[in-house]
DNA sequence: ATGCACACGTA
DNA sequence: CGTACGTGTGCATT
């Protein structure tokens, strides 16, 4: 249990001076408020408060000018534009279900001080969060405080340690100290010429004020022996407004403080009204999900047990996991270091990660999960690493509960399952592993309801949970990289960068950081003169558009151009890949991540192996250090050609877009023909299916009439000209778009072929920017995310039939459209065969897929295979 | 040390 | 004022 005071005051006016001026579309000033509910949410995320209060300031502090009539006499009136957002901030609570504290004619410390003191009563930890250090002085074992730093994110926090740390003292001597040397911004004196490290060493010597003034010889010296008997009695004056009071009339009532987590309906009406952009976008909750209402703590009968190398304990460890082995259902988590199972009824144990190295807890925990009907947890591949790594045997998953809230929000990133937790049970987990694998459970129980109500359950079952054990072999698998290609590669960036670096410097007449875009700018548009400077927020645009077009004129934007071509090459891939190589085999290993995009694909991380360069032909050469195992292997390459327009052709029915990949024709070719009329006997030319292209692809992303105008380089007219003569010849894709958006914003997402959703809450918005991004969103969520329910369903039935025919061939990467394997050469023909048709059949379309075959000793190296040799089924 | 802005690699 | 990502740098902040 955590109670978090939060002094509001304080808080919003830190926001206020921390973020620029923003107003809404209205004009309202809105940026403290902004800021406030930004801190809100991240201090609730965070801290993970049960119990939350916001302390208002109230009234005058009568009392204390009485006492001290120069107090705060200096402080500024408050800016009008921020006055105008307390009301802003109190609905920001009321919608966040967060209870107002306020006394009359008391200020907020006062308020929080007492609260904390009632807390502390109780047996309960608290948590402040203020923008002053003046409540330092409250901090003990139970109560925390935090500070506002820098921004509006980070916060300093205070225990009794960090307290006297930072003070040499501790917190209850604070007032003390701050009556000693006073404080300018509150008007108060304190003792002239006693700063902070007198006033700390007088306190750390004397131990309090009163003993000082009782006693000025303890000051040690004459000269401030002199000063205490002359001030001594103004600093006792210091110290009494400086004391929090912690006995106001307030009675706390714990229930009603309890923290509830507000409507996402609620959220989402609020922070559209109030224009919170980010905070609209991190917002996208399903609205059909019923939001449950506050609930305790989970709780249960867990018993803990630690990793111990006494085999006595080992041995009790592994005979009470074994008791779990009848049990049907089993959850397993794993939280940092510990292992925590659990069966249905919320029995648990928690253990160390090293007892598993005990032959005794390992083959315990073996039966446990092979004698369970089900076994689920959260992030599944995760456990699976482990699995494998520790002998463990089962594997098989039948739900995984992260996987499964990310199909019921794919908007929302479910960082952990405390997050999941929070969204889909309204509960806390205890930090015990026991605790968290209980929660796997109640998760599963809720999300796969949710999933059957929305008929998403074959997408599931059938998709997304067979597919996380196929990423786990690919990231074991990794692939082998030949170090010396890539050393080949560093050495020409080498020698590259050193000579753009001299000739830029010369052209610049002296020498600067080219790789930082202030500089660049500075050097290029303000000494050079270079004409058609364009600005960003923080300085000169200096990216590849702007540097482009002068790139003819000036030759310095050619070689900085080609400067950073080269140290990006360099820095993100020929230095940082060798590095990563498993020294054991040589091979490279990525992390497939299954629940980290909105539209449903995958993503890979450490390294990212889904951005090797391909384009440019230095960057290209990387692909050659991409090898075969060895001489007996070689990789195979598998691509859909134009996947997205052939969903679109699918999705929308047209005819004309449909025909032409019936025709298998090249599509921008034909799509060109169409949009200027050129005849069947005449050839269309280069720029015209560049244009077709760009055409296509702005489809594909829902763009504009003036975005396609600045892409084509063309005037605005003259792209809805274009767009008009496209949707002229395939009238059903306009009509597909227009009726996806309306299905869009009637039900509030948008859906893939498999069923796979994303809740787009931003089409409502009253505010255009927001508004129109996310159309373009919607209409491309459905293609993109069909894409990857076609190629997720292809690469699980791979894995099946790869696995029947025995080892001699290896799924290793995904590249969205993309597939490389490492096959036996000896089943070359096999192989691909397999992979082709199930891709190609991975779901019937009305238009024909179509997949690319390429083979070769290194993926720099891959060609195609003549479709003749391996001609379809 | 950490977060932000910018830049840029891929589909 | 086309979508979806991850990672590197510089720079301003503790």
């Amino acid at each position: 249990m955590a109670l978090m005071l939060l002094d509001t005051y304080g808080l919003v006016y830190r926001a206020y001076f921390a973020l620029p001026p923003l107003n809404t579309s209205k004009g309202t000033p809105i940026n403290a408020a902004y800021g406030f509910t930004m801190m809100l949410n991240k201090l609730i995320a965070d801290e993970k408060p049960t119990h939350v209060v916001a302390a208002f300031d109230k009234g005058m502090p009568a009392e204390r000018i009485a006492r001290f009539a120069e107090y705060k006499a200096q402080r500024r009136t408050m800016p009008d534009d921020l006055r105008s957002q307390f009301a802003i901030v109190r609905r920001v609570l009321q919608t966040h279900r967060i209870p107002i504290a306020e006394v009359e004619g008391q200020e907020a410390d006062d308020v929080i001080a007492t609260l904390a003191r009632q807390a502390e009563e109780n047996g309960e930890a608290t948590i402040v969060v203020t923008g002053d250090l003046d409540l330092l002085q409250i901090v003990n074992e139970r109560t925390t405080v935090l500070t506002t730093r820098r921004g509006i994110t980070e916060l300093g926090r205070y225990d009794p340690d960090a307290v006297r740390e930072r003070f040499g003292l501790e917190p209850t001597q604070l007032p003390d100290y701050r009556g000693l040397k006073g404080d300018p911004s509150d008007n108060l004196p304190g003792i002239p010429g006693v700063g902070e490290k007198t006033a700390g060493r007088l306190l750390q010597n004397a131990g309090s004020l009163d003993a000082l003034v009782a006693d000025p010889t303890l000051a040690g010296n004459p000269k401030l022996e002199q000063l205490i008997r002359q001030y001594g009695q103004q600093a006792c004056l210091c110290r009494a407004v400086s004391i929090v009071r912690r006995d106001l009339p307030i009675a706390l009532e714990w229930e009603s403080i309890r923290y509830v987590p507000p409507s996402e309906g609620d959220l989402y009406a609020l922070y559209s009204e109030l224009e919170f952009k980010t905070l609209l976008n991190k917002l996208s909750a399903p609205q059909d999900m019923p939001l449950l209402e506050s609930q305790p703590m989970l709780s249960g009968n867990y018993r803990s047990y630690t990793a111990s190398s006494d085999p006595p304990d080992l041995l009790k460890l592994a005979g009470d996991l074994r008791k779990l082995a009848s049990q049907p259902h089993i959850a397993i988590a794993w939280l940092g270091d510990a292992i925590g199972v659990t069966a249905n009824g919320g029995e648990g144990i928690s253990f160390g990660r090293a007892a598993l190295g005990a032959e005794p807890v390992r083959s315990a925990l073996d039966d446990v999960l092979r004698s369970a009907q089900s076994l689920c947890a959260y992030d599944a591949k995760r456990l699976t690493h482990l699995f494998e790594q520790s002998g463990v045997g089962r594997t098989h998953f039948a739900d995984d509960a992260m996987i499964a809230a990310h199909l019921l929000d794919p908007g929302r990133g479910f960082a952990d399952i405390d997050d999941a937790a929070t969204a889909f049970l309204g509960t806390q987990i205890p930090p015990e592993a026991a605790a968290h694998a209980d929660a796997t459970l109640q998760l599963v129980r809720a999300t796969r309801a949710q999933l059957e109500a929305r008929d998403q359950l074959r997408l599931y079952e059938d998709v997304e949970l067979p597919l996380a054990p196929v990423l786990a072999k690919m990231e074991a698998a990794g692939v082998t990289i030949d170090p010396r290609e890539l050393e080949v590669v560093a050495a020409e960036i080498n020698s590259a960068t050193a000579r753009l670096q001299g000739k830029i410097y010369d052209f610049a007449g002296e020498e600067f950081n080219i790789g930082s875009p202030q500089q660049l700018g500075t050097v290029l548009f303000g000494k050079l003169q270079i004409p058609g400077g364009k600005k960003t927020k923080t300085g000169w645009a200096t990216g590849v558009e702007v540097l482009q077009t002068l790139a003819r004129e000036y030759p310095i934007c050619a070689l900085v151009l080609e400067w950073r071509e080269v140290t990006k090459l360099k820095n993100t891939y020929v230095d940082v890949i060798p590095r990563l190589v498993d020294a054991r085999d040589g091979r490279l290993r990525t992390e497939f991540k299954q629940t980290a995009t909105a539209t449903g694909r995958l993503s890979s991380t450490n390294p990212n192996l889904q951005n090797i360069p391909v384009r440019g032909e230095l960057g290209r050469r990387i692909r050659r250090a991409f090898v075969a195992r060895d001489d007996e292997h070689i990789l195979l390459a598998a691509d859909y050609s134009q996947i997205e327009l052939r969903l679109m052709a699918h999705l929308s029915g047209d005819e004309a877009m449909r025909r032409a990949f019936e025709e298998r024709t090249d599509v921008h070719d034909f799509t060109a023909r169409q949009i200027f009329n050129v005849p069947a006997d005449a050839v269309v030319d280069r720029e015209q299916r560049r244009m077709a292209k760009i055409v296509n692809f702005g489809l594909l992303y829902g763009m504009s009439d003036f975005g396609l105008a600045q892409r084509l380089e063309i005037g605005r007219a003259e792209a809805k000209t274009m767009t008009a003569a496209y949707f002229d010849r395939f009238p059903r894709v306009r009509e597909w778009i227009e009726r996806t958006l309306e299905e869009a914003r009637q039900r509030g997402y948008v859906a893939t072929i498999l069923g796979r959703r994303r809740y787009m809450p931003a089409l409502r918005s009253g505010n255009y920017m927001l508004r129109a991004a996310a159309e373009r969103e919607a209409t491309n969520a459905p293609l993109q995310g069909s894409a990857a329910d076609l190629m997720k369903l292809a690469m699980v039935r791979i894995d099946r039939a790869l696995g029947e025919r025995g080892g001699d061939a290896a799924m290793l990467l995904q590249i969205h459209d993309e597939l490389i394997f490492e096959v036996r050469k000896s089943a070359l023909r096999d192989v691909a065969a397999l992979v082709r048709e199930h891709m190609e059949r991975a779901i019937e379309l009305t238009v024909p897929l179509e997949v690319t075959l390429k083979w070769g000793r290194n993926w720099y190296d891959v060609e195609p295979i003549e479709t003749d040799a391996f001609a379809r089924v």
